[in-house]
DNA sequence: TATTTTGTGTCCGATTACGCACAGACTTGT
DNA sequence: ACAAGTCTGTGCGTAATCGGACACAAAATA
């Protein structure tokens, strides 16, 4: 459950074809310039004022930032890796509803308001984050209205995801429902390569391991992705995107349009 | 569609056992004792600054008040009835992700951000609202210190109703869903008779009609429930309760958290 | 290196829900 | 009273997913 990370040697890749592919775990750690969207779409004041506050984190998979009815001690902004926001359904039965990235943050909305957490919030993929205490954030938002104003439309994007998931879970298949999250971490990871097992997956759509199974051997036979133990690959994002719903394009669009700036396009092709 | 329910005679009843059921939708009209939670639970001294500017409107069974991408005007503060956001999937297809009663609002949350709305809404089930120009009320909020706290304090409550809908919608059956909606509504309108044929739940649900049907006739089966043409009668609320998923009790105990006072429990038994 | 743990492949029957079609019954409007 | 429209009952084949089991392979641990 708590892999060390940093004690993460190169990981072996998938084959000499992909040369830079498996490298993202360590790359997270060897590399600078992973950024936080919403910290950098902020005016360069605005940032500065936040800048004594923030104090990097390394997000380790598995590691629970956050549960349910738990105080929201902190504001989380990662800048690599990716964090799901788990709704509990019975104690120990959890769907994912949210999937944040650098391009997003951890309770800079619900932690503004009651200050507990509707969610468990768990880390799927390492990587770093600037957290800063929820009450601190509180106090300076006031006096840093670009910050403020990027709050108020990440919590507009953030609703307009979860209700996109909300309709594509109810209404869309196993299927559909794994190629739009590949796709959607393939954007917050900037990466190809999902570190994630088959059975975590599962987890996260809410439905049986065998059948993310079943949908990744036929994404893999028509040549989408490509995996191993613990890891997919994409490697025809534009058949991912044919087979995938057009929720993950409404979610794209939307954030886009909320947000400018700070949802990027990913590279065609980086390991 | 529009049906004007100013015209609606007394409804039949189911038989003479329930003497009071099928005047829901008269009674909204003849009966001035609804009221909006949101709007009892704010300082009597802050309601008073709202009145003025507090225009009585009629909801009508299908009515849109918005739809996607429209500019929110106003905020509507329903007295009875309930209405649903829906998120669109394609053009024309839509899901449920929310119900809004008396103990909510229209367009407080998002209407205040970006001011474009990311679903569609519609007029369920006939009542009455008070609304007010969008614009006005974000005037007002700042001087109106416990309605603005009740604002964040229901947004909150309104995320965590979507999410909890999310893990259900993606879970659990489509009985137990039925069973959570009807109960839902039930609270909403503080009757067990619920007007709505079995086709409009099923597109709520996002499911086909029939599926809606097959557990509608079982439910009756079991005696939860009765129903004929376009209304549903809640004959055994705990049976229905105990046939429903957690999600509906998860739900309550959320809403009661955050907003005590504003949902109150319905009568066991009122037409 | 040996052992344990974890992830994947695969099989199976059972169940749920889809998707479509059509008949019949109830409302509404004329 | 009649016609048109709408809602529900029902049947049936198909597809998707569940839920559980077990074998095997790969990785982590000792």
């Amino acid at each position: 459950m708590s892999i060390r990370r940093e004690n993460t040697k190169e990981s072996p890749g998938i084959t000499a074809t992909n040369n830079t592919s498996g490298n993202v775990r360590t790359r997270i750690f060897e590399l600078g310039n992973d950024q936080n969207r919403l910290l950098i779409a902020a005016d360069p004041q605005d940032r500065a004022t936040l800048q004594p506050f923030l104090e990097p984190v390394t997000l380790l998979p598995g590691e629970i930032l956050l549960d349910v009815g738990q105080a929201i001690d902190y504001v989380y902004f990662p800048q690599s890796g990716v964090i799901s926001l788990l709704t509990m359904v019975q104690p120990g039965q959890f769907v994912e509803t949210c999937t944040i990235g650098r391009e997003g943050a951890v309770g800079l909305v619900t932690g503004l308001g009651s200050g507990v957490s509707l969610s468990r919030v768990v880390v799927q993929i390492a990587g770093r984050a600037l957290r800063m205490r929820t009450a601190l954030l509180q106090e300076i938002l006031p006096k840093t209205p670009s910050l403020n104003d990027i709050k108020t439309r990440y919590g507009e994007a953030l609703i307009s995801q979860v209700l996109q998931t909300l309709a594509c879970n109810t209404l869309h298949s196993v299927e559909q429902r794994l190629c739009r999250w590949l796709l959607i971490c393939r954007d917050r990871t900037a990466s190809n390569t999902v570190p994630l097992t088959q059975e975590a997956l599962a987890e996260m759509l809410g439905v049986q391991r065998t059948t993310v199974t079943a949908a990744a051997r036929s994404l893999q036979a028509r040549g989408f992705i490509r995996y191993r133990r613990g890891v997919i690959e994409c490697t025809d994002v534009a058949g991912l995107q044919e087979t995938s719903c057009e929720c993950y394009a409404l979610m794209r669009d939307t954030f886009a349009r909320l947000l400018p700036y700070t949802y990027e396009d990913p590279p065609a092709d980086r390991g």
